[in-house]
DNA sequence: CCAATTATTGACCAATCAGTTCCAAATAAA
DNA sequence: TTTATTTGGAACTGATTGGTCAATAATTGG
């Protein structure tokens, strides 16, 4: 019996203190109708696990979910198959947590482009133009876009990874259609469709960019590209 | 010596009956300054090696290349793994076989679709509504486009891949910069930029759309966008 | 039937896959 | 120090990977 508690009750004068310093995420015993408990003790993980993530997510982003293996990750991560696991769960598990956190910072990168107080039509041609560049990484790794590499890649399969990007593009297009509204109140921006029907529109064009990035486009030819949508908006 | 000569030479008599017979694509031998030679015998294929390509192209198209198996391939195209490998070669050949076959088949289709005596703008409408039904495969499965999926998964690699992509880019932008000189002749389409360069944005944005299709957006969505761009483009 | 040739089949292979388990090391409360 | 607990690391597991091979079947000219 007494063997199965993980964290025996210490003597009853001791609860209060004990109950002070109790902690969230940690398992606590209730006996004699008082809760009593204590902090678990072990050793400290090692790594940075938001520094890891962002290894994970490079390498994801890199290569795709099949062919990254958890091999490569391990050395992506610098971290040893045990610990990654423990940390992260199963491979799947942990490209979870990596494009959720990569679609929150893309999310809040777009978000400061977009809310600028630049003219709207140049705000969305700063947009545009940072999702161009962020493409590559470092000379010629054509890693193209995270989110649309894994529409392309995850999209068909259980809604789980459909759903993430669904509320995301649904954020976005909500973004730009706000800049969109201002630019046509701006006059700079068409009035003869709605806002949210043309941020649809530049987002898919988008998609369409950024697909092209992962292959032989050139950048240079990309924001061409883009210029002419924008004139097009105008 | 003679024991390395695939077709030994019959008798010299014979020479214009066998040459008579001579078919593409076996093996022949010259001899005493005439050709003589017999056609090979041999167990005769089992399978049409093209109906084989085009169940890969199923199979390819709707998981990618490294989610596809050699064991999805082989009850895919019905077939044992000898028989696959000594017909294809490895897997990666047989992708490419099968990947160069669907865009062959692809461009034909586009252009049958664009060179139409539709109206110009009529025309593109009916470009991308095609490539639109084109993406589902029975009720529910997204396969989205082999070309844009191919794009996204194989795209940074060894330019193998790469250059077959942009060099079908190219022919299909020619194709719809010739819709859209007729358009813009006829006065459908506005002229105040080149052809080529409203092609290429009409094919990037055909790509956003396809890379959405494969994953949560809807056909009606996706029309009812297509429709708004090509307002736009008038 | 025989010779020559290719196709089919299924067993086989080494490598890699994702994932587990076990143990020493580390930590801090008791 | 003891004790409870978790991390880090490496060995290990069973399944699957892409790919090969040898034996056998099928074919036709001779």
């Amino acid at each position: 019996m007494s063997t199965t508690i993980r964290h025996p009750p210490p003597p009853e004068k001791k609860n209060q203190k004990i109950i002070d310093r109790m902690v969230p995420n940690c398992v606590y015993w209730f006996v004699t109708g008082i809760q009593i408990g204590g902090r678990p003790v072990a050793r400290p993980r090692e790594f940075d696990i938001d520094e890891a993530l962002e290894k994970a997510i490079e390498a994801f982003w890199a290569r795709g979910y099949e062919a990254t293996s958890v091999a490569d990750l391990m050395t992506a991560m610098s971290l040893q198959k045990g610990s990654l696991y423990k940390a992260f769960g199963d491979k799947r598990s942990l490209f979870d947590q990596a494009f959720g956190r990569y679609l929150d910072e893309a999310y809040a990168a777009q978000r400061k482009a977009l809310s600028g107080d630049a003219p709207p039509l140049e705000s969305l041609r700063r947009w545009i133009g940072a999702a161009i560049e962020s493409v590559r990484d470092g000379e010629s790794c054509r890693r193209g876009c995270f989110a649309v590499n894994t529409l392309v890649e995850l999209g068909p399969e259980g809604r789980d990874v459909g759903d993430r990007l669904e509320r995301h593009f649904q954020r976005l297009a909500r973004l730009v259609a706000e800049t969109v509204t201002r630019g046509q109140a701006a006059g700079e921006i068409r009035r003869d469709a709605p806002p949210d029907a043309l941020a649809q529109l530049l987002l898919v064009f988008l998609c369409g960019l950024l697909a092209n990035l992962r292959g032989p486009m050139a950048e240079s030819e990309a924001t061409r590209i883009a210029e002419l949508a924008l004139r097009l908006l105008a």
